[in-house]
DNA sequence: AATAGAACATGATAAAAATCATATTCAAGA
DNA sequence: TCTTGAATATGATTTTTATCATGTTCTATT
C-alpha cells in the first residue's frame, strides 16, 4: 500500500514539522537518526519533496531544512502522491483492469468502503492536524 | 498491500474455484490464459498452493488443478499468507517499530481501524464465500 | 512396459525498489 | 574573495520482486 519510501518521507516530514522552524533549520543527519532511515536515502527522498514544495531548504552554513506555514497545509496524501506517484493507491485490489461499482470484482465490495475510508483520510489530514495530535499526547513519534 | 503475486493466486483460486472440480481439472495453460497471467508465473505460484492444500493438483495425463471441499473452506487471507507470508499485512503503516495500541504512531489512530476492517474480511472470507457472490451476480472476475 | 501429458523442482534472467556513494553547487561568515 | 558547511544532482550498487526457461517426476492410457 505504502512504499518504504512514502513512510520515511512522512516521518522526515513530521519530524521536521516537529522539530524545526525557519529560525531552527535540521540537517539531514539530524533527522535520518532519530527517524531511523539511513542518511542517503532520506537526504534523496527529501530533495524531491522540496522540489514538490512540501518542504523547504536552504544550503550552506546555516543551512538545512524547515517547514514553512504552507508547507504545513500539505495532505499526508501530498506527500505519499510525490515520492510514489498518484496510481498505486487507487489501483483494484485484484488488479483487475475492469473493475469498478458497476462491475466490481470479487473483492471489492468487501473491501472498497474500508480502503476509501483510508484514502479520504490522507487526503484530508495536513502534516498541521498530525502536529497537533502529538503535541496533545495522542499520538507518538518515532521511532 | 497485496503483492501482485497475491493479486494472481487469487486470481487463479478463483477461476479453479469457478471452473473446476475432481471430475473436471483445468491445467496451467487453461488457468494462464483467462486470468491473464503469464503461464511460468501462475504456474510456480500453484505449486506454492499445492503444497499449502489451497489446491488440488493430479499430474500426469487427465492431470490438472482442482479445488475440493476443503480447499474451498480456506479463506482469501490464508491465500495471501501462502504467497506473502504473515508479516506482510500486519505491519504498521508508518512502519515505527514501537507503534501499538497504547502507543500509536500518527497515522495509527487515523488509519488502522479501517486496515483491520480490511484484514478481518479477508480473514472471514471463504473462497467459498466469493464463490457464492459470484454466480449470484454481485460480483465479476476477470480480466 | 512404453509413451505421453501433465505437474513439479530448480534456477536463470529482468525489472523495480531500496540503498549507498560522490562530485557539484550554493550561501554564510571570516 | 576564500573557506566551509550545507543541499543538490547524478548515478552506482544491492536487494527484492516479478518473470521466464528447462529438465525431472509422476500417472493414465495403450
Amino acid at each position: 500500500m505504502l512504499s518504504n519510501s512514502s513512510k520515511y518521507a512522512i516521518k522526515a516530514v513530521l519530524f521536521l514539522a516537529l522539530h524545526s522552524s525557519e529560525e531552527n533549520k535540521v540537517i539531514v543527519k539530524d533527522i535520518s537518526k532519530p527517524i531511523n532511515v539511513p542518511q542517503a536515502y532520506i537526504a534523496k527522498l527529501l530533495q524531491e519533496l522540496v522540489k514538490a514544495k512540501i518542504v523547504t531548504s536552504v544550503r550552506g552554513p546555516k543551512g538545512g531544512f524547515y517547514l514553512n506555514e504552507t508547507n504545513l497545509a500539505h495532505s499526508i496524501m501530498s506527500i505519499v502522491n510525490v515520492i510514489d506517484g498518484e496510481k498505486k493507491l487507487n489501483s483494484c485490489m485484484m488488479s483487475l483492469e475492469e473493475c469498478n461499482e458497476e462491475k466490481p470484482c470479487p473483492l471489492h465490495n468487501a473491501l472498497s468502503s474500508s480502503r476509501n475510508q483510508i484514502l479520504k483520510k490522507l487526503r484530508s489530514k495536513t502534516i498541521k492536524d498530525v502536529v497537533k495530535e502529538v503535541k496533545l499526547g495522542n499520538a507518538f513519534l518515532p521511532l
